[in-house]
RNA sequence: GUGGCUGUAGCUCAGUUGGUUAGAGCAUCAGAUUGUGGUUCUGAGGGUCGCGGGUUCAAAUCCCGUCAGCCACCCCA
């Protein structure tokens, strides 16, 4: 009697041997490239202080964190307490994201180095609700180096996952480059308050897919004067035509500086692997609160969302102790990355399971076998012994089932004579083989 | 959070206007074949028709509710 449902959690999965080769495939060319840009690893928790993660992400965010209820004495005494809140049934939930606990790392450990680059590829979650490409429980592969505000960093961290990208076999994507001073000074033109900036951003977001007129009703609807949004709107649209940002670069007031620091990005940037995707894309918004300055966004044909995103965040560390450090991220989405890829065949042929079945007939001791694998083992090769007594034709089938390519029949005759029958599944072809040269025949037919 | 679609065997799905004992393919297992597989043939196991209620002489089928999954939007990685 099993009424116990089976399947794994709404929106979280369980990996089978073919999804875990394509996710190590991809997670060794990021760990490749990372280290290549000198990026250190760094692993963390998956459960951290609920004052940690807190008002970080923005009022969306707090609410997708997954909190994890006291245990014991402290759930008794909050639940006799009357009415217990939120915050007196749980002080712990789970990393929402890879770059607070990178702030709370530099904050914590002060001898780090002082341009601290780190790589750090682990699952996160969030409370969000599943969709096509979004889980409740992914992995970011995210690279960050905290210590400078230099342009460098900004380039390199761009150019760490472009080089991903690109050593994936990805040509087509886009990183959409923008900065919140820029996009502060948008909002403050058009005389919105600036406690409504993110409310109007949310909005001009969508201007590619809703259309101006979209965005016009949206922004009406959320409370904004008409003339707010018009101006906003004309606004955005000339900074989109070619030449704008180097325009408003050269012009005085308060979009020179924040053009400008784009511009040198882009500049900077050209000289490295994201050259030929960096675009300068004013309507871009992202929803992390903690973002300062440049903000970037990857996106690819015919994906919904985003494969990565990131950002300059000057003032997240300081949260975490009292000397401000600034830091620059950029974090991929390997699910989302993955989704690309299966969707256009981009895989090499992956293989893992064993390579030779080994066969013992009836009549061969189990301890004989288990000293035949161990010296087929120690010549490199992948197997697995058959573990039931079975007829020939039951093993060889078996072979086939699991995507054995050889087997090896081992019998009486075979081990008087120490040698194996070794068989090719794909050709039919068999020999005779010494155990000590199984390597040679497989390995000469693979 | 909004809108839509779908829930029948492990998987993919049929199932007529509501009508006897709910089917097929794939997969699994067994046998034909106890030292030679992929093909073929024979057979077997496997079902609370998502769940709960209603209408009816009769419900997988119609109605209501509910849960789950998928798609689009929103938001994100």
């Amino acid at each position: 009697m099993s009424e116990i449902s089976t399947k794994p959690q709404s929106g979280m999965r369980d990996f089978l041997a073919p999804d875990v080769v394509r996710r190590r495939h991809v997670l060794a060319v990021v760990q490749r490239v990372y280290e290549s840009f000198g990026f250190q690893p760094l692993e963390t928790p998956t459960i951290e202080n609920l004052s940690t993660l807190l008002g970080k992400y923005g009022p969306e965010g707090d609410q997708l964190l997954y909190r994890i209820l006291h245990r014991r004495e402290k759930l008794q005494r909050a639940l006799a307490s009357g009415a217990p809140t939120e915050i007196d049934l749980a002080d712990e939930g789970l990393r929402y994201d890879l770059t607070v606990p990178l702030a709370r790392v530099v904050a914590n450990y002060r001898d780090l180095p002082a341009f601290y680059k780190r790589y750090q590829i682990q699952p996160v979650w969030r409370a969000d609700r599943p969709a096509k490409g979004r889980f409740r429980e992914f992995y970011q592969c995210d690279v960050d180096i905290t210590g400078t505000t230099s342009v460098i960093a900004d380039a390199e961290v761009m150019g760490a996952v472009a080089a991903v990208l690109q050593g994936l076999g990805f040509a087509d994507f886009a990183i959409h480059v923008n900065h919140r001073e820029l996009l502060r000074a948008f909002v403050t033109a058009a005389g919105i308050a600036n406690e409504n900036e993110g409310l109007a951003l949310i909005a001009l977001d969508k201007l590619d897919k809703i259309g101006r007129d979209g965005v016009l009703q949206e922004l009406a609807q959320k409370g904004f004067a008409n003339d707010c949004g018009e101006a906003l709107l004309h606004a955005l649209e000339q900074a989109r035509e070619p030449g704008a940002l180097t325009r408003m670069a050269a012009t005085e007031g308060p979009f020179q500086a924040p053009s400008r620091a784009l511009a040198e990005l882009l500049a900077v940037a050209k000289d490295g692997p994201a050259a030929k995707h960096a675009i300068f894309d004013p309507t871009l918004a992202r929803g992390l609160s903690y973002y300062t300055g440049p903000i970037f966004e990857i996106t690819c044909k015919g994906l919904a969302g985003s494969m990565g995103g990131g950002g300059r965040y000057d003032n997240l560390i300081g949260m975490f102790q009292k000397k401000p450090v600034p830091a620059v991220g950029f974090s991929l989405g390997l699910e989302r990355v993955l989704l690309v890829m299966e969707e256009r065949g981009m895989f090499p042929p992956l293989c893992i399971g064993p390579q030779v079945l080994l066969c013992r007939m009836g009549d061969v001791p189990a301890d004989a076998a288990i000293r035949v694998a161990t010296r087929m083992r120690a010549q490199g090769l992948r197997v697995e012994v058959y573990a039931d007594a079975a007829n020939m034709g039951k093993m060889l089938t078996y072979a086939n089932t699991i995507g054995a390519p050889f087997a090896a029949i081992l019998g009486t005759a075979e081990l008087a004579q120490g040698t194996l029958a070794l068989k090719c599944l794909a050709t039919g072809e068999q020999a005779a083989t010494p155990i000590d040269d199984a390597s040679m025949f497989v390995n000469k037919r693979s």
